[in-house]
DNA sequence: GTGGTCTAGACCACA
DNA sequence: GTGGTCTAGACCACG
């Protein structure tokens, strides 16, 4: 699975999110052991030294733990997984109205499209 | 300006969908000539052939038209102008509640994030 | 079969009305499979690319159905086949009642002429 | 001008056709002198003997007249017009009766669909 | 110059 | 195997 990262942004970072969408999607479950950093860093392609600072970040939020000897685990704690949803969810619908915005919609055109398609079927 | 594209998407139809976005953004105008064939598949570092099949299947879909020996350019019909902006909005909506349900929230709480995140300051 | 092409009009396209033809005639029967890509190419004496785009073309106008990794096929759908089949003879009437104005006739008189040979023997 | 020629038939037939029909449609008009068989010719790309044969064969049927250190040139028989307008008709009418039965349609729809496009707009 | 078509040959995803 | 995409390079008709 060898992944293609963008170049604005470093690449420990870009894995750092993907854990954590993976997590909020339910893909990753709490306390689960994440790859080691040597495996990680195979399945993605990337150094070892990359993963090792992705854990460090997520650890630094909190939101994996790492128990020496044993591995790297998605936090239990419920707070944090509340958190890292609300996060996500500020970031997609901010980039959701920044899109809207620059096709010329304006905030109450956005809420009315957001209505109706509600509304309506909706996306598959 | 040499872009980086998808893998799981076909290179012309990226163009396509680029040249569509510009012009509902108003970076293109209507009636606005675009880069030659060749001078595009310069610019996006592609072999002309795929500029000429992204210009095809915009000519198709009645984004742009092509005058022999002139060039290509964007459409200056308002209705077609106006379907592509709301084509465009609703991939935009779709994505989003597919994103949204995807990290777990109902309908009623996408609608109420929009609402909280357009009162306040929304997006930068 | 290497078969002969105009000048005039683009090789794929003249492909694809033949096979339309083909099928309109019976030659060639609802869902029934047709040469591979690289088969057609050969027998038609063109380059695999240029039976593509006749595939491609006749499958945007709903005529054939492809199926990756399987084939490509005629349609099963009888409007299709019935629109095919009007499309065409379209096409036959008008270049008949263009081919006799050409040369000097009126409307009355194509008529009378259609009336005259169909009331005796009829083509052969 | 190098014409492309059909396999099928002689060429220094096609040649004589090209002629009647350029003559019946009015491109060429009675008594008009055609040109040498030199330049005929090297206009129709073949060799000089083709077209002494197509005039040949025109001079057996009437359509043209020899005039020795003159030229060749079409005919001024009021009778021999009308047959060749009645033979070229009569081919006409027969390949298109012979298409659309083809295509699987009756006399009655043949009939039918002429009257039909000849009352709408008919060929443009 | 412009767009349009065609060839030759390559690689990919799918089944 | 199948269809689908892409590149490289060629030729054409049009203005």
């Amino acid at each position: 699975m060898s992944t293609e990262f963008q170049t604005s942004k470093p690449i420990y970072s870009q894995i750092a999110d993907r854990i954590v969408q993976q997590f909020v999607r339910g893909e990753l479950l709490p306390g689960e052991k994440l790859p080691s950093v040597r495996e990680m860093a195979i399945q993605s392609g990337v150094n070892p030294n990359t993963i090792q600072r992705t854990y460090g970040e997520l650890e630094r939020l909190g939101v994996v733990e790492t128990k020496r000897g044993q591995g790297t685990f998605m936090t239990e704690k419920n707070e944090m997984i509340q958190k890292m949803r609300t996060d996500i969810q500020q970031e997609i619908i901010q980039a959701f109205i920044q899109n809207m915005r620059q096709i010329g919609l304006s905030d109450e055109e956005i809420h009315h499209s957001v209505h109706e398609c509600l509304k309506g079927g909706g996306a598959s």
